[in-house]
DNA sequence: ACAATTCGTGCAATCGTTTGAATAGGTCTC
DNA sequence: GAGACCTATTCAAACGATTGCACGAATTGT
């Protein structure tokens, strides 16, 4: 920066007035008279002036920036919520400071320590994988300074969150498949330490239990890594085996999902005639692939618009007000498209 | 924010000694006693002391935050790129602050003026679509004021640049779907405003002409959108007639491509047998659509990273240095799959 | 005509930190 | 024993803006 930027006292010398009466003539204060209202205005946009939002911060102990605290970016559903943030943080005339975590609790901390020097007025957080202890967060919400968790929300109390209804998403996904006349449905599983995981996993429990199916511990497995090589290996082990095959697979997310899909092709196996898969966040390239893959759609964009507009909502109160703890529950949609129909 | 921070001020009461005295023991300043150094220090450490950065940025006219400006987050090479960027950026003690224009020029504008009024130290650029006038870029510019442009870089002198070799890449494309045997490729191009689109169906035409192959201004067809269920209809059009029908695609980007393959797979026609597809960026899907998708690779995560390093170097060279204009071309890497192998 | 009110403006402190210059106290030198 | 020289510290201004309070001048009331 520093480019010779205009500053109220430039202004000032210019007309031979106090720093004090522009200001106040910019913010069209009373007592000020419209003839110097006037010439300070005028000058004011001749010479482009724009007030230094760094000495306002520093002023007002409020700095209109937010941090957004993610495991990556380069991740369909993440990037569609900072999408989201981004939408109602503009519109309200806030900054958003970005940082990844790469899924480290290390970054997670040293981020937000960053972020804090940086005097950000509130915090929206999603954890990484290896966030198991949570008193940083606890620390600052001791404090009442603002923060919203989104999707992976930590277990701990008084949180205000917004999330996916994982388990409805989860429950509603194995459902569909046993409608669809599968029987023997396979879950890969996300990572343990996730609320999320745990919850989608409750769900396709629910669903066959409700539909009295047999429940096969062996048939939850975990995919930590998330990706497609872990997934294909994984599904391409456990379908070689003729006898006692599965017929069905719903995946917490739409990478494995596809990992196991080519697996399941790779062997030969007819998708959805033999295997039926159902995936969960309806990424982009769901419906593109061969055959196009059911999906279990979160509302990532509303996602982080309504969790930046809580946020903002606690920022602009403020008052030593605790605020109440509270989860937005968002609703999932099921996408049925070829992968499930029988 | 406010959050009871403990200040410089704190510490000089609490051992009655004076703030600068304090400001100059942390820093290790000579002619400080190692008696108060200890003891500033250790208080420091003790109260968990730490800097206001809003307070060093007012006083020092550097706020060690950068600004990105991209058309879109949900966006697979851009958001790649904002992970190379954030990367860098962290590593050398940078902030990150974030906004997209979603395409529009008038957004492109305000989110410029937000982040110069937050006093960012530097600027990474992606234009949008929209951008057809510089004059927001030139004028920063000739203020010295560093600026890397990446992958959508304006059409004006003395920028620094970073972008990928779209022209090879094209033609490297162009010239393989050739060398498979096919004979009548279409372009499915990008927005005319964009140089990319330009360098890349200036690509497609040099390898059509080496190869001496018959150029058809008909089959340049520009996609602004860029979107899927546009180049769907496009393309659908296109190879319904029997005769004179195309057998190759080469399309700008792989959202169109995967559109393009929908079409002529929904005509009965086959993929690559009767029609060639090669796309660009190499989406994260690319490899999972069936037929796998072929794709110029995009070291999109390099370029965040190479702009980044290339922008921390003006903002700390930053004497009245007039930085040499210079481009950094990146080279792409054309993966073969089966969309295009005959 | 003089006190009271109103009006327009300036002074100075403040936010948290840095930093050039000044100062107080001590030691050394001749 | 007085000037020279350190050493450790403080003072005060600065970064750019806001704001409570005070002040001088003009206007009003009686």
């Amino acid at each position: 920066m520093k480019l010779g930027q205009v500053t109220i006292k430039d202004i000032a010398r210019e007309l031979n007035i106090s720093t004090s009466t522009v200001s106040r003539a910019l913010k069209d204060y009373p007592g000020i008279s419209d003839d110097t209202k006037k010439k300070v205005k005028e000058l004011a946009e001749k010479l482009h002036y724009r007030p230094n939002a760094i000495a306002l911060s520093l002023r007002k102990s409020k700095s209109f920036t937010i941090g957004v605290i993610v495991p990556e970016v380069v991740h369909f559903f993440f990037s569609t919520v900072i999408s989201g943030v981004e939408e109602i943080a503009y519109a309200n005339g806030y900054n958003v400071i970005l940082c990844q975590t790469n899924e480290k609790i290390q970054r997670e901390l040293s981020g937000i320590e960053t972020m804090l020097d940086n005097q950000i007025d509130g915090l929206l957080v999603s954890c990484s994988k290896e966030t198991e202890n949570f008193d940083h967060f606890t620390k600052l919400m001791k404090q009442n300074f603002p923060i919203v968790f989104f999707d992976r929300v930590p277990d701990i109390e008084n949180t205000v969150n917004v999330t996916v209804n994982d388990f409805k998403g989860a429950y509603d996904a194995t459902k569909h498949l046993i409608d669809q006349g599968y029987k023997n449905i396979i879950h890969l599983a996300g990572p343990k330490t996730l609320p999320i995981s745990a919850k989608r996993m409750e769900g396709y429990k629910q669903a066959l239990e409700d539909k009295q199916l047999i429940q096969n511990p062996d048939w939850i497995i975990p995919c930590p890594e998330g990706t497609q090589e872990e997934s294909y290996a994984i599904t391409k082990n456990l379908f070689e085996n003729d006898k006692n095959r599965p017929d069905a697979i719903f995946a917490s997310n739409d990478i494995a999902a596809a990992g196991a899909m080519m697996a399941v092709k790779d062997l030969g196996l007819k998708v959805p005639q033999e295997v039926g898969i159902v995936g969960f966040s309806n990424w982009q390239f769901s419906s593109m692939i061969d055959p196009p893959l059911s999906s279990v759609a979160q509302p990532g964009f509303e996602m982080g618009e309504k969790a930046t507009a809580m946020l903002l909502e606690m920022i602009e109160q403020k008052k030593e007000a605790n605020w109440e703890a509270k989860t937005i529950v968002l609703e999932t949609e099921l996408i049925i498209r070829k992968s499930s129909k029988k």
